[in-house]
DNA sequence: CGTTAGCACTCTCGGATATCGAGTGCTAAT
DNA sequence: ATTAGCACTCGATATCCGAGAGTGCTAACG
């Protein structure tokens, strides 16, 4: 692909992703430097659709870029921006104000997200697995209940639901809880050996069904209700023009409502800093007329979730990129200040 | 208002709910046993459309009910049905099952609500104040922050950010937990009278800065994350063909992605057993073309929230409220089973 | 040989027009 | 009081037409 054809290719994305229409060889030599004539351009858009970067909705239509298309412009093309300062300013003071709640700085995100994007923002909860235990307690709810609640070195709480296999006292489970915390407090669960395991059972010989729940309790991964997803902006997907179209519209709308199938695409994305996934490269065929752009953000050092906007193809993928960066920054800073 | 004006109002609501067409004196007279002609229905239409029971889209079409027609038939013509069976039945064994978080019960009855009815489904997690304290625990987060776990009478849990005026050893944080415990358990917040103030410092006077903070911590009313709202089927609202008109679809997803006006417009129907707002009873403006039905479920005894449908005003109102019933008293049975 | 001007052709979109049908209100008859 | 009959209204639907944008092809050009 030589230059030229790059150059046309990258005008026909930028103009799409503006205006929505097809874009026909006249608006390009007009708009775009190219230095030659309509024609020639004609000829380079011929190619271009051979090669299957480009695609006409009809004959007689202007040329849209194809997945593979927008592809190749976010692999080769698309030039880096940075997010207007007065948007920096205005969200750094926002991130820096104390907020108190993880799940409201993570709502806060989302919202940000999607307006700034104008499309949906998905935001996840820091995952919180493995995890290194800090302190464990067990509270009583009622005779035959109580909850486990768990803080992670990281400063996050969770809370896991235990039926208690017989009654048991107060100070039965302040002891326990405080045997628990002292032997696994500095540990992740998959670093729990046998040995600490041996040691914790002989200690705690007594209360040993209670035990095993306890140690039950703290295996099976984030609950829904301690990993939630923020899925915010769904009113904005409807003013793309591309989701004028109710069912597609439904579709997505029915996807992303469903939080473990959020979870799954978040999921996917991996661990990379950033990734952009386009029409078909998602695993949701309700989604092969969307583009997801997702990054991570950190706690303590380590990947703690990603956050996305998932919206048409035709998005500004170069803006929404740069954004992306900069909330994940800011995210991660603010989630260590309030959580630390 | 005599006999046959209201067949015929009955009617109009029963036949413009089903089919979503302005019904006119023909229809009404074929389809509904009313004995009499379509000019003599055309005239108890005239008449019912001067006293505001109905209205007219445009000359020359059938009529609609007004906000107006719907309350009174809801108030008055509507026969009270009770779900099918099957449903019935099918909705007792989901319920049957051993649900062990709170919030996937809620979801999943905003679930069901939803699909069931063809509508939007809010359904509020559990209003805990004023609650009684069962057990407080001051949990160590960091060298300057703790959490604060409380359960309440009621099963329920919640946990408060601390921010610590000074470091406090595990052993205070111990301390200071027994005694709160200690002496607010049975007691809610309201009734932590004075004295019992009083005596709380006398005991700790040790760590006063730290009970304040503690203290403080208690009042506030429930954070966002404690009592979160579900919002589920959005993408079935787009079925109505109401809503096909995106602005106002629009307005509706942008209204109930705010969790501060969902919960505000649940508080707003108050304590009834079962409330229904139609068209501009609704509280916000974007809601003048909607109904809401919302039932109370209950934990302990006490009312402990709402749940709700959203819909067009042209929803069927008997199946919904039966449906309603069956749902807020599965729900409240369900909440009983898993949080005692 | 790459580039370009010219041109015929295609296809969508918007607006104007005609037609249809459902429904009404009115009048006069029962 | 009810009803049949009738003229009239008005939205929805189908159809047609022209404008406009864009293409691909061909032939000329440097």
């Amino acid at each position: 692909m030589d230059r030229r054809k790059q150059q046309v290719l990258k005008a026909v994305v930028e103009d799409y992703v503006d205006t929505a229409e097809p874009v026909g060889s006249r608006t390009l030599a007009r708009k775009y430097g190219l230095g030659v004539s309509p024609a020639t351009i004609r000829n380079e858009m011929a190619d271009l659709e051979e090669m299957g970067f480009l695609e006409q909705p009809h004959t007689s239509a202007g040329r849209i870029p194809s997945d593979r298309g927008y592809r190749f412009f976010v692999d080769m093309l698309m030039d880096t921006v940075v997010p207007p300062p007065e948007l920096v300013e205005r969200l750094r003071r926002l991130y820096a104000e104390r907020v108190d709640q993880v799940g409201r700085l993570l709502r806060q995100t989302a919202q940000v997200l999607s307006e700034a994007t104008d499309c949906l923002a998905l935001v996840e909860a820091p995952r919180v697995e493995p995890v290194t235990f800090r302190h464990l307690q067990v509270l009583p709810l009622s005779e035959r209940r109580a909850v486990l609640v768990l803080v992670t070195d990281e400063g996050l709480v969770q809370q896991r639901l235990l039926e208690l296999p017989e009654p048991a006292s107060e100070a039965d489970l302040q002891r326990i809880s405080a045997v628990l915390t002292r032997r696994l407090a500095g540990l992740t669960l998959d670093r729990v050996g046998h040995t600490v395991l041996r040691e914790l059972y002989d200690e705690l010989a007594a209360c040993g069904a209670l035990l095993e729940v306890a140690l039950e309790a703290l295996r099976p991964p984030a609950s829904d209700e301690d990993h939630p997803v923020f899925v915010l902006g769904t009113r904005r997907l409807f003013r793309q023009p591309e989701f004028q179209d109710l069912e597609r519209a439904q579709a997505v709308l029915g996807l992303v409502e469903r939080q473990e199938l959020v979870r799954d695409l978040l999921g996917r994305q991996g661990n990379e800093e950033l990734v952009i996934t386009i029409g078909h490269e998602n695993p949701y065929p309700d989604l092969y007329d969307c583009s997801v752009v997702s990054a991570t953000y950190r706690l303590g050092g380590e990947v703690a979730g990603r956050i996305a906007v998932l919206g048409p193809k035709r998005m500004h993928y170069p803006r929404i990129t740069s954004l992306m960066e900069l909330l994940a920054q800011l995210l991660t800073e603010a989630l260590e200040r309030t959580v630390r």
